[in-house]
DNA sequence: CCCCAGTCCTGCGGGC
DNA sequence: TGCCCGCAGGACTGGG
């Protein structure tokens, strides 16, 4: 499930390939399933994008952001099970978009592969990216949120914490596994309201906000069990490894060696969390 | 403001 | 062994 660390690792693993490069043209990939998200339709994106240099390639929370010259974007949302890919897909039956490039005379593709289809592709315009990116849409990057943005933010609601965490609104790029992996670095009960939570509270929330993003970029993001979520050469992400929490209930806590990791239900999503260690 | 249930989707694993 | 059901969840929507 791509979050933060797993988008920005696609990022960085097609951003050669694509910066620089003119995009000679697109392709609607080999898809026999209903269709995903894309807007506007194939044929209107092709033709606002054919022969545009690609000028850039950057990560808004969840989200991949493709520039154009022509200052239109692709913004590409994995969802569940998207992928972006400088190799062969896993399989051709899930291929969903392929960029073609050409680079000092050299061919290359980029391609988006997505199992479940629950993914979204756009082309916009500098105008509509703005009001997609809009503060009021999404909140600050959890990478670059500070604290006092971080105490802000929590102050205003006493929802769970952990259901706050998950509001893109609140802080974007976190999703269900790395919440739960925060709270218990943090050593915040999942529960607490987030207006309760003291001065030294968020300040450990917002450092553990940053390490655990930080480390699970650079392990590449995290491939589950159900094997969906590698980095643009097709290759698993090895963060899964360092979870501590995360689908791990009944198992002993690997930081205190005496709690048992619990499983809980908010928002209709799985919290996993230490007992002892968070309060 | 906030919560909940439902929606999209596919693959997998538990239970019978 | 095979089949059905439930579960996984990111973002969004509609109703309370």
């Amino acid at each position: 499930m791509p979050e933060l660390p797993e988008v920005e690792t696609m990022v960085r693993g097609i951003r050669d390939a694509l910066t620089g490069a003119v995009l000679v043209d697109v392709a609607p990939g080999e898809s026999r399933c209903r269709p995903i998200c894309m807007e506007p339709d194939f044929k209107t994106i092709r033709k606002i994008c054919r022969n545009q240099q690609v000028t850039g390639v950057r990560r808004r929370a969840k989200r991949i952001v493709i520039d154009l010259e022509n200052s239109h974007s692709f913004v590409i949302e994995p969802r569940m099970t998207g992928l972006m890919l400088t190799q062969d897909p896993p399989t051709r039956d899930h291929l969903r978009f392929q960029w073609i490039l050409e680079y000092m005379g050299k061919r290359a593709s980029v391609w988006f592969w997505d199992q479940r289809g629950l993914g979204t592709l756009r082309l916009v315009s500098r105008e509509q990216l703005a009001e997609m990116f809009a503060p009021d849409r999404l909140g600050p990057d959890a990478l670059e949120m500070t604290v006092e943005e971080c105490r802000e933010r929590f102050r205003q609601t006493q929802r769970a914490v952990k259901v706050a965490l998950l509001d893109q609104k609140v802080v974007a790029g976190i999703g269900n596994l790395y919440a739960s992996e925060i709270l218990h670095r943090a050593g915040i009960h999942p529960v607490r309201p987030a207006n309760t939570l003291s001065l030294v509270k968020i300040r450990r929330l917002h450092a553990a906000t940053a390490e655990i993003l930080t480390e699970a970029i650079r392990y590449e993001g995290s491939t589950l069990s159900d094997g969906t979520y590698r980095n643009a050469l097709n290759h698993d992400g090895s963060y899964q490894n360092q979870h501590r929490v995360y689908a791990k209930a009944g198992s002993r806590c690997p930081s205190c060696g005496r709690g048992t990791i619990e499983r809980i239900v908010q928002a209709q999503r799985s919290t996993f969390y230490c007992a002892r260690c968070q309060k």
